[in-house]
DNA sequence: TTGAAAGCGTTACCAG
DNA sequence: CTGGTAACGCTTTCAA
């Protein structure tokens, strides 16, 4: 067997000579190998394995002018359920062919803007964005571009092109309507002060919403003067609520991380979750549960809006129409013991 | 300003035209601005925002041989460990205008092969591979492709070329060190039969060597007939040692998940940890933690293997000479309340 | 300082 | 069934 030295890059024209052909009936032979002759076919198979031929898919994308790339932006990886997302993505993609080109956008639209315009110089044949909120340049630099985008995460008003996510405000009001439904009446909501977390904004108004259409009460709202919610925020956030609403009988915390930390100073403090207090959140994060916080959550499937929008974005590329552009994934109310 | 309508890719002629250069100049003026005429530079910096043009690396590539792309395989992205270093990687390559190209084995080795394969066939500059166990195929293919790979989170005895990790061995020992240090002297350690958990077992053989080293007894080793050991295989594992090793006053837990499982165990039989029996573990996974687990473990930070491989491979990118192959980025012991 | 021509490695298209 | 030729959109090289 002919050994490739190292660093020896081989070309098609390689393959043809050893196989006795055109470099033409080599790229024939790969790409529809019945419209080559079996015993040509089988000599180009035998001397591409001996020279560990790999094809040029650039070269072949500037002539085809299809990259066989999606471009994947997300704000971050650390969080586990993008990380899910992308996982699935690159999975659903990878059957079909397609290579992921991922970038971090650090939840900058500035950034974000920079990574577009990068992807977009590698010619990708469809992107896949979080979020839905974007700079007029990169919106611009979409369009331009032509080829099919897919919002995640959100249902967009005004969606780029396509879309698949869920919706905050829908799931906010489905908690409160299942607190309710175990009884619970004067229900407070624990959320942040950020301008932009639209994501909270939505929840809270779903919570509003259903607290109207249920006739309980006024809003009990608490927000808390940080950016993001978290674990280390339940002391103060148990101690304001029970200053301001001492008579709150359950908490619906905008995410997990900081329903978990109201739990646990419910703990310390000696109150009865959710005898005292009852409480829930949004995420279902990972590892909550079996750490012994059985939080009572919305749970959103990561990978199962990666898988559809992998899915969604295969079929524009195979040409197909897409019946509708924004896609409802839904949500899970998981009740555990916390409310 | 002339709008470009949807779907319009530009190309560097249609830039010239409007600005009234040939094309080469337009090149120049993007590539080195500083070679072409003050004057005309302006007329294609304007005709290149009026028609919002993206210059195609694609195209580039080809010319160039350089696709500024660097193919980065994980297992999963699932395990925020591996997310982190993959963000790391992709900010610092992004600094210098590399674009990450994404793939998930899954853990198999083959699936790594297939993805090694496709990457290769974009071109990539640079490779990165979580581990350090590949197929005989996979590693020929990287030998001929004679660009620059990067293994992480291991320190390999035969490198393919670059390395980023630590030392399971060590710090396996380093952990029983620690707990000797605490004054516990009967230490088990509580792993899995798994014949492919290399991992584990580097860990196993550190514990074996320090606790030869610090002559304290011969080895008490628990092993779960389980593939990967989980927070649910906490009761077993507690029976288990009860039965096995009665005199056990601590557990060293080849991953948190399982530490976590045996905390939990113990609580709800009222074993007293660390007073009875001392848990420690491996990883230092996010959420156990905050979530009130609190446990001393071994912790390496993914982020630092991602940004130091990214730095490494943009090192020898550059066509400079990296000193030594495998760099040993090194871990924490964290000791936390339960031992 | 600018431009023309010749690739880069592949595929589309048309002949044979 | 097979092969030649012309792109693909850029950069390299050489001339002006």
């Amino acid at each position: 067997m002919a050994t490739a030295l190292s660093g020896t890059r081989q070309r098609m024209e390689d393959v043809a000579r050893r196989a006795g052909v055109s470099q033409m009936t080599v790229s024939r032979a790969l790409r529809t190998p019945d419209k080559v002759a079996p015993g040509t076919r089988a000599r180009i198979v035998a001397a591409v394995a001996e020279l560990d031929y790999v094809p040029d898919l650039v070269a072949g994308g500037l002539a085809t002018k299809r990259s066989r790339l999606v471009a994947v932006i997300v704000s971050t990886l650390e969080n586990s359920i993008f990380a899910a997302t992308v996982e699935g993505l690159t999975r659903v993609l990878r059957d079909e062919g397609y290579a992921v080109l991922l970038g971090a956008s650090g939840y900058s639209r500035g950034t974000e803007e920079e990574l577009i315009r990068a992807a977009l110089g590698r010619r990708p044949d469809g992107l896949v964005l979080t979020g839905d909120l974007h700079t007029p340049a990169a919106r611009r630099l979409l369009q331009v571009s032509g080829i099919p985008v897919v919002e995640t995460w959100e249902l967009p008003e005004a969606p780029l092109d396509l879309a698949v996510g869920f919706s905050n405000h829908q799931a906010g009001a489905a908690m409160v309507h299942t607190i309710h439904g175990c009884g619970y009446r004067r229900i407070a909501f624990v959320g942040t002060a950020a301008e932009d977390d639209r994501r909270g904004h939505l929840r809270r108004e779903g919570y509003r919403a259903m607290l109207a259409e249920l006739g309980t009460g006024p809003p009990r709202e608490l927000t808390l003067p940080v950016t993001v919610a978290g674990i280390t925020d339940g002391p103060v956030a148990l101690d304001a609520l029970l200053a301001t609403h001492p008579d709150t009988d359950a908490a619906f915390c905008v995410v997990d991380g900081l329903a978990a930390g109201l739990i646990l100073a419910c703990r310390r403090r000696g109150v009865d979750v959710p005898g005292r207090l009852a409480v829930a959140g949004f995420g279902d994060f990972d590892l909550a549960q079996p750490a012994g916080l059985d939080i009572t959550t919305v749970r959103v499937s990561g990978l199962e809006i990666g898988n559809f929008a992998g899915t969604l974005l295969l079929t524009r590329l195979r040409g197909e129409r897409v019946a509708n552009a924004v896609h409802d994934v839904g949500f899970s109310i998981i009740r555990r013991s916390s409310a």
